[in-house]
DNA sequence: CCGGGTTGCTAATCCGTATTAGCATCCGGT
DNA sequence: ACCGGATGCTAATACGGATTAGCAACCCGG
């Protein structure tokens, strides 16, 4: 008799269906409004059912849903860094912002995969226990990505999108141009005079790096030949400590470079103030441009003379194209799936010609 | 004869089962290390279902878990207050950098929900096909949170966590105790000899706000009785357009107040701008003491005396207690599951002894 | 050689929803 | 009166995994 035990249980379709004298079913196929062939539902027994289904405020349960084989609009979002360190913070922070504009826009849902593990410096997306298939597609970030990962993602069919260029056959991505950012920078350079550059870049065989890198080498060569290119000296020390840096700076300067080409902003930051401390004259005696973008958009942003990422749209656009890969009524053409947006300069201060070009 | 149509279903269990010759219970026991009583697997067994699952990168599905009763360490985040107009950005990247930081370490992934359409001005969490279920618990963020909804989530006993002090019965929070802080700020000042205060505030019922303006208040009262705090100059206009601001600013003047009480650091530069422009010193005539936090950590900060909310401990304080919450070996305390912050206060430069303190 | 316990596994059921086959019932026509 | 077709609904099943009751085989003691 502890008929008193009657845990609130959630309310259910079968609980609906109950109260409304009707059966699962068709609780169901008044929800999924289906008039058509088989399951027509008379105005009556509608009203009744919706009457229910608004008096007891009832919330279909996504898993379920799922489970069935429906969508839920939730976009996952990986990031293949860990974003939290302060660090990577700025980087993710403005694609991030427009993943979730976009994502208010299309009634989306965001899943965080915070959870996955670092394995190796990178962080794993196909983890045991991963939640991915709770999303029904997924958006993925980061410098560089497990090709690994991005293949089997392929082969499953399972619908996700890049932020950045991927090389990988079959990834859908939408990426910054960063070859002819990096081009139109150093074309400025070299209109100004400028002749011997040095490329001081981080370690990576990421696709952005590359792609700036063959910026920076294609405009050269366009420019000056192969000549001018192969002057170029190329220093792997962005991200490295002062004392590296510092004889970098100086090596650049023995071998008569006017400009630094410095890939990250907070690197840019650093040789500035070696610069200073060395008696260098920035820009006057060695002109200073920027790959990267500023940390912040405000405060410290140093006037460099730089490129400037449309991050925020970027990671918008990929979110939108996500979405319409996900649409079934969208039959995104093979041509759209992979899209490239420009990548303005910015003026800045930091490149004047150089001290010789008289 | 058409075998050639194998669509290349997901990997199941049932799947497992065959290629290890068992059945798909069994392979459920193996995954979860059932040794006990029932359903117990030998070691030869259990290798070989092992090494199935090895080969085949076997991931569960989450929603068929969930729905099976499981929890899926999916934390849903949810903002009241609509994330991205730039202006909500700077109060909510520390709050969901603490998150995702605790998230992270909890080995939790987050679940945003960005869909919730608005009503009447505020978002709504429990609208009809909200994603809510799929987590296995909830953080609230927001200044304001609608009580009923709060109840309701209450009453079907979903498990969540509300940052920010919430008077609701029931209702789990972490909190910063404003009180203090605010207290603390207007004890400063009048121990340097101010005597008339203007609080220029924003006309919220939320409860950080009411919680700030009871330490203003009770710390006049408390420092000069009923008279002191009668004489707390009442100005509701933060956020009104600058002339607002402009005649707020006069009449606090008029009414010999040596020092204005702030409730938000977007007013208190604001107000200091209009002040410069109409020739009030600030700090010298005019002292300033700002209750919000500095939008951002660099860049202008403005240098106000001021509170400094630690927001991002805060967030990383009420995901670590829904987690705890949600973990059925931790049985939390009731007086665990309401927990207050101190709130320091950052010295600054706007604040000195009024003019005629002589 | 029989009874009771243990071991190793599986069949069946549940979770909440969507979908489909198909069972009554009624209507109109002949 | 009987048949074909439309109408209104439900029973059954699928989705993938967790759980439990219980079957079959074996072991041991008497």
């Amino acid at each position: 008799m502890t008929t008193s035990q009657t845990p609130p249980r959630r309310i259910t379709q079968r609980r609906i269906a109950e109260l409304a004298g009707v059966s699962q079913a068709t609780v169901s196929l008044v929800l999924n409004d289906k008039a058509d062939g088989a399951g027509r539902i008379p105005e009556e027994t509608r009203d009744r059912v919706l009457q229910v289904l608004r008096e007891t405020g009832y919330v279909a349960d996504p898993a379920a849903r799922r489970l069935a084989g429906l969508g839920n609009k939730i976009l996952g979002v990986f990031t293949y860094e860990p974003a939290f360190p302060t660090e990577s913070q700025d980087f993710y922070a403005p694609l991030l912002s427009g993943i979730e504009e976009a994502a208010e826009e299309l009634g989306c849902d965001l899943l965080l995969f915070t959870s996955a593990p670092v394995v190796d410096g990178t962080r794993r997306l196909l983890h045991e226990n991963n939640r991915l298939r709770l999303a029904d597609g997924c958006l993925l970030l980061g410098v560089e990505m497990d090709p690994v990962e991005l293949e089997r993602l392929v082969a499953d069919g399972f619908p996700f999108v890049a932020v950045g260029r991927r090389e990988v056959e079959g990834v859908p991505y939408v990426a910054i141009d960063y070859a002819q950012g990096a081009a139109e920078l150093v074309g400025r350079a070299w209109d100004l005079g400028h002749r011997r550059f040095a490329y001081v870049h981080v370690d990576s065989t990421g696709e952005s790096v590359m792609d700036r890198r063959a910026g920076v080498v294609g405009e050269l060569e366009r420019r000056g030949g192969p000549v001018a290119a192969a002057e170029l000296l190329a220093m792997p020390v962005d991200g490295a400590d002062d004392a590296a840096l510092r004889s970098a700076l100086d090596e650049a300067r023995a071998a008569g470079a006017t400009v630094l080409v410095v890939e990250t902003h907070e690197t840019a930051v650093r040789l500035r103030a070696l610069a200073a401390a060395a008696g260098i004259d920035v820009p006057g005696t060695l002109s200073l441009i920027v790959l990267g973008d500023a940390a912040r958009a405000n405060g410290d942003s140093g006037d460099f003379t730089r490129l400037s990422p449309p991050r925020s749209a970027l990671a918008s656009a990929a979110t939108t194209l996500l979405a319409r890969i996900l649409d079934p009524h969208d039959d995104v053409p093979d041509d759209e799936l992979r899209q490239t947006l420009a990548c303005p300069v910015m003026a800045g201060a930091t490149l004047v010609a150089p001290e010789d070009a008289a």
